[in-house]
DNA sequence: ATAAAGTAGTTTATAATATAAACCAAATTT
DNA sequence: AAATTTGGTTTATATTATAAACTACTTTAT
């Protein structure tokens, strides 16, 4: 009855990042850790693991003189988010 | 914008004790075990945390000679539970 | 020009949490 | 009566999350 949830998405700061990175086509590292309230350090540890499980991709890049780190969802990003959704509804009886 | 999960039943095996006992008058612990596929050592242990919070009461008695703990989720438990699920509802965009 | 402070992150160490293994007490089966 | 099963708890270990420390560079102030 109760499904195994995706332990790589129930964790609540790698999916504040998937929530914010579902609605938009990129968005900038600064920008998620403004919207998360995440440390740099917990942010950059947990954007890793997303891009490690192909969940999204992440580019390096300069804006000008600085460094500027962008994340988009992937494809399978969005399949597990959905799924995630999905299981976690019978928990919670939606 | 998105609040701060409570850390107590953001967690698997926790949230789904919660989803069991909130649809029941009471369960037993054997009841929990073959529904949630958990150990013993593992439900016993998050039993006891949400007992701590008061989110759950725990009765130990005998059925027959045999023991048997009865579980049952409490006013203030059943709170938590649905601010719990309207807090996720903006990661999940529901 | 250089020191101080800020930006954008990564790496590493530590704290918290989850899980499993080991154990206990009593009951049941062989 | 020894072995196995039931119903758990306690303790040790593995995993995960978080924070602190660090790197590399830029901007600003002196």
């Amino acid at each position: 009855m109760l499904k195994k949830l995706d332990p790589l998405l129930h964790s609540e700061l790698r999916l504040a990042i998937m929530s914010l990175l579902i609605s938009v086509e990129k968005a900038e590292f600064t920008y998620l850790k403004e919207q998360t309230e995440a440390t740099a350090g917990n942010l950059s540890v947990q954007i890793t693991k997303l891009e490690d499980a192909g969940y999204i991709i992440v580019k390096k890049g300069f804006k000008g003189k600085i460094p500027q780190t962008t994340c988009n969802i992937t494809k399978k990003g969005i399949e597990a988010f959905e799924k995630y959704v999905e299981d976690l509804k019978d928990y919670l009886k939606l």
